[in-house]
DNA sequence: GTAACGTACAACCAAATGGTTGCACAACTG
DNA sequence: CAGTTGTGCAACCATTTGGTTGTACGTTAC
């Protein structure tokens, strides 16, 4: 995921109905008004609720006649997941870093430090 | 994680440079003054964006002489990665029902809900 | 002491967000 | 045909965001 990406489905996550429209989609295909039902908000305001997960590419929208069905994309999610994986990841290699200066340190060996990557 | 939480964190994580700094902190502990130094917005604004990535408490601050130390806080990450994957879960479970819908209309149960057009 | 460094915070600004209402329009229903 | 329903969109508003500069303050170095 593109980091221009990630900034767009994460800022669509960081709200509350819009989680709660994702986990509808993802039960069941929905219309919009369905959706503007379940909510004390103006239709417009959950239409725009839609408007920033349709940006996202978390959910997808697909006329069906006069209604317009939104679908949750599973895909976008998934990657989602898996950039919050890498930060996982990187935490892991900072573990083993350690691990192996501190092997090294008992160990007694005098040779350079790890040549610590910085970024 | 509460919901309200959750738009915290996902708003803290909603931007490239905080995530940046958020995969700096895991590396390794960062003085504010070392971060801003990698970045061309000035310093007050690094600071500001600290202050989210703080409120969202994806990473901790600790006072260490004169300089403000950041941290990763790895456990609101994993919170953050197992919220995405409670949707996944609500996937499953939708492929589940609906496998089960069709190996009941398949079976022709007695009780299948078609049974009235078949004739 | 003074100087330099790292931080905190306020004031300010432009742009984006999250909500509203109102109106137009296309598609079904009778 | 007329009426209802579902949608799209513009205009408007208050609040928040993301950046700036400037100032003040505590801590370390000399």
């Amino acid at each position: 995921m593109s980091e221009p990406e990630a900034d767009a489905v994460f800022h669509a996550l960081a709200d509350t109905t819009r989680r709660d429209i994702v986990r509808r989609a993802i039960r069941r295909e929905q219309s919009i008004s369905s959706l503007a039902e379940r909510y004390t908000m103006s239709f417009a305001a959950v239409q725009k609720h839609v408007a920033v997960l349709e940006r996202s590419t978390l959910v997808v929208k697909e006329r069906r006649g006069k209604e317009q069905i939104v679908r949750a994309n599973l895909d976008t999610l998934r990657r989602a997941t898996r950039l919050l994986d890498e930060f996982e990841a990187i935490w892991r290699d900072r573990v083993v870093r350690i691990d192996a200066l501190l092997a090294e340190e008992a160990s007694g060996a005098t040779t350079a430090p790890s040549t610590e990557s910085e970024r």
